[in-house]
DNA sequence: TACCAGGTAAAAA
DNA sequence: TTTTTACATGGT
């Protein structure tokens, strides 16, 4: 089963781009989720390095294929065309070399949104290490397991928890009552994500926010991670402040306008201009230069 | 030890 | 209306 994507690709730089945030740290590319309301494990290679042709080495049998295969282009952000934003990008001093070194790079997104919305809960406040290490006790009491991957619960396997089953696992009553309160949407069918792709960017943060425990800072944070809405930033983030500060501001924590206002110029990639910063600045600071 | 870390809603002023 | 506070864990 393949999936052709719009070039340039580099799955492998892509791979280990997200394996470098700790976790699993498989050399084979590999992507646990839930399919056909079963636990599935996907394993993924890409034919030919000079070609954006990636294949499904494993994959659940005869079951909606021709879906499957739409769901999997949207994981690997397949249709996400990176040369216009190259182009754009050549022109600018800082931007220029690192579109160069990480050549192909595109970020991958969450299997489901649920996933997406509960991870933006726990990412909310504390530090992404405590955030993981909370959720990966969420996963392995509620979750399940393919394969020695871990697979994050559904909304059904979260909506009929009580508060303190969350609470052990080191989530705030308030963030155990968002995330249950949020499974019970999405399980009731109130909460709809088939109609979130018709709305433009602001309207669906609008739609986000109103939400239960979903401010702008996670809306957005759902629309670039989760949706692949490459010109969405959440300015408000403590990482990113930082983060453009250092690249266009002598390295000094810039406030959310400040953010806004330096990014401006990047629409419509300003999210994407933001992922490849901080892919550069990841790499760099791991030692880990593999773009060569 | 204390403080910060990819915020939010609710209480207090 | 605007400002302040409580909240959870992990790293330094």
């Amino acid at each position: 089963m393949k999936i052709t994507c719009i070039g340039p690709y580099d799955f492998p730089l892509s791979w280990r781009f997200v394996t470098s945030f700790g976790g699993r740290a498989a050399e084979e590319a590999a992507i646990s989720l839930w399919w056909a309301g079963k636990p599935t494990l996907v394993r993924i290679e890409q034919i030919d390095r000079r070609q954006p042709l990636m294949e499904i080495k494993s994959r659940p049998r005869a079951v909606q294929p021709k879906r499957f295969v739409e769901h999997m282009e949207e994981i690997l952000n397949a249709h996400l065309a990176l040369e216009p934003f190259y182009r754009r990008a050549r022109k600018d001093p800082v931007l220029a070399p690192i579109v160069k070194a990480f050549r192909g790079l595109k970020p991958f997104r969450p299997p489901d949104l649920f996933q997406m919305m509960v991870t933006a809960i726990t990412e909310q406040q504390i530090s992404l290490a405590a955030a993981r290490s909370i959720r990966e006790r969420v996963v392995a009491r509620f979750g399940a397991m393919v394969d020695d991957l871990p697979v994050f619960p559904r909304p059904a396997d979260i909506a009929d928890l009580s508060l303190n089953d969350l609470r052990e696992c080191g989530l705030s009553g308030r963030k155990a009552e968002y995330i249950i309160n949020l499974a019970g949407l999405m399980e009731s069918g109130e909460l709809d994500a088939e109609q979130w792709s018709a709305l433009p960017d602001d309207e669906l943060i609008s739609l986000i926010s109103s939400y239960r425990g979903f401010g702008q800072w996670t809306a957005e944070y759902i629309l670039l991670r989760g949706l692949g809405r490459m010109d969405v930033v959440p300015a408000a983030d403590i990482g990113i402040r930082k983060l453009i500060g250092f690249y266009f501001s002598e390295g000094k924590r810039l406030s959310e306008a400040e953010v806004r206002q330096v990014l401006e110029e990047w629409s419509p990639w300003r999210g994407l201009a933001v992922f490849y910063l901080f892919a550069d600045y990841r790499m760099r600071k791991m030692g880990l230069d593999q773009a060569q």
